[in-house]
DNA sequence: TTGTACGCGTTATCAC
DNA sequence: GTGATAACGCGTACAA
């Protein structure tokens, strides 16, 4: 099945080639009969213009790459399908390549994305994500990049992030408006600025009520469901449980609550739990999760929008960070009877 | 920043532009040391071959098209994966769409992909796929795809599929050898041919036992946790509880657990439940889902390997259909005590 | 309004 | 072993 060509087309009509260009390209003058009559002919012939060659010619790939650190959870699937909304929309594609948390295959991934010439890249950084002296001299050649959710504070760059530390304050004050007073924080990769600032916001909700925190109510935890379950076997066998537990995320506040119920501790009752970022999980383990609901598509519609003006004008663009609302849903993981 | 070209790297080294190029394609005739010196200047320059004027000239994209009815749940992500293993190795990138189980946009999905010239395409059909016109077109003229799980009776391609008939077959034949006898099955979109061969194994395996199975055993449930909790909640409703419940997928499973719960049933003890397509949910849920694991890196792998032998092969191939192998997982949902 | 001719950056086919 | 040169399919100054 050979591929017609826009000279299959200008044979078939007579016409030279570059009316027919003109015709599929509506910026030049062309008379109007002529335009539909090559339109409707190319439709019958099934001709379209052969996307390579038109890359090749306007020195652009109209493709966006996408990195996230993985796409098992919901999250970042759901950020791609707000990319995705935008992107279609204005005739970009995706390359959407994951690194698998992992700083070494972020950076390979980096690179194939270059060297595959897309307009743009959308990233969010893996958990291990330090050394940025490739990304930086990216963005200083201009090059577009939007970061959203995981950044990293040296990064010069505009950025779309939700607003972790006022939310974490929020989680944080919902639990001590319950009535906990022993409240531990499990946090995540301590590089990540997100986690910092859930830290921070945890700390801070404490002040607001002039409650203390001793050293050992912040552990270090992770991002998935073991590292919930490895932290609080261990406080289970140390006999040092909380009230109540803010997690960094879901999949670390299930691991809690997984680890908690094995053991015959009731929640809310016993140990209360209050994770973050909402995920389909939240409203399949039981109970019920109290969670902060992260507007993940609208990042992902904003990353993109943001990514596009950033291709499509030629000056450089000021770095501004974008910090999104979110919601704390809660449910009966946190509620005091 | 502008790209450096091939002609830079020549003019630099005084050599022409096609001994640049068989140095970086080495089936020519080129001297070695030649050879070293302008791969090192060539490094030095940061130079490397420009995409697209490659696919241009050698009218291939080395792009490949996925298209998946969702990527939410953990399902076609891990197929994705797998995918993506195997094609990153022979240098092709993915470029995924989703139909949002849309017939539709499915249909705009392909046409999408076919205009943009990738090399082949895998895909999962939506679960409301019926006309297959085009992609048989495709087919006919010889245009790689290949077909994974969703697939449709009609089609004459190759697919890799699960053994769903007798997974089901198994699944049901564990609840009937945990002494339960009144089963139900809880269908889903009944044109896929997976419903169709999961349905056909929940009857077969009744037949082994010689156990009847009454027409109201059989209920149309759906893909996802509405399905189970709404099917669920009309049987509660008309007092017609089974003692055991086998679900065309977690997500149903799911439901049915969820509205039993709600209303006081207990699980394993009132209803017994057994899922099907091993997610991440199924550990999740309380009590532990008993289910069908599929070997979803596998499918995606071996889709790939398929696709790509195609896409090499420039002689039509024999359509085959390729069937893969589970496990069940048994958990507490289904354990008599 | 339309046609001619060149360039985009490669690879491939010739000569030499 | 190396160098011209013609494709690949398109957009677009420039000429007509």
């Amino acid at each position: 099945m050979k591929h017609i060509t826009i000279k299959d087309v200008a044979k078939k009509l007579n016409l030279s080639i570059s009316t027919i260009s003109r015709a599929f390209n509506d910026k030049y003058d062309i008379r109007e009969d002529t335009r539909e009559q090559i339109l409707k002919c190319a439709k019958e012939m099934g001709y379209y213009p052969n996307p390579m060659a038109k890359k090749l010619q306007q020195q652009c790939s109209y493709q966006i790459g996408v990195i996230v650190p993985e796409f098992l959870n919901s999250f970042f699937p759901e950020v791609i399908i707000g990319i995705q909304e935008i992107t279609a929309k204005e005739g970009y594609q995706l390359l959407i390549m994951q690194s698998n948390e992992n700083a070494d295959q972020e950076l390979a991934n980096i690179k194939t994305l270059e060297s595959s010439m897309v307009d743009g890249i959308i990233i969010s950084l893996s958990k291990e994500t330090k050394d940025i002296a490739y990304l930086q001299e990216l963005l200083d050649n201009n090059f577009p990049i939007i970061f959203f959710n995981r950044t990293i504070s040296e990064l010069k760059a505009t950025a779309v992030v939700f607003d972790d530390y006022k939310w974490a304050f929020f989680a944080t004050e919902h639990l001590i408006q319950q009535g906990y007073k022993k409240i531990f924080h499990l946090t995540g990769p301590k590089d990540l600025n997100l986690c910092k600032k859930r830290k921070q916001g945890f700390i801070d909700a404490h002040r607001k009520y002039n409650l203390d925190i001793k050293p050992e109510y912040i552990i270090e935890g992770g991002f998935f469901i073991d590292d919930g379950i490895r932290v609080v076997n261990e406080l289970i066998k140390t006999n040092n449980l909380p009230d109540a537990i803010f997690a960094v995320n879901d999949p670390s506040a299930i691991g809690a609550i997984k680890a908690l119920k094995k053991h015959g501790f009731r929640i809310p009752e016993d140990v209360a739990i209050v994770g973050f970022t909402e995920s389909r999980l939240s409203d399949v383990i039981d109970p019920p999760l109290t969670t902060v609901m992260q507007p993940t598509f609208e990042i992902g519609r904003t990353s993109a929008q943001l990514l596009i003006e950033q291709i499509k004008s030629k000056h450089q663009i000021e770095p501004k960070t974008i910090v999104l609302n979110g919601k704390l849903n809660i449910r009966e993981s946190s509620l005091k009877s």
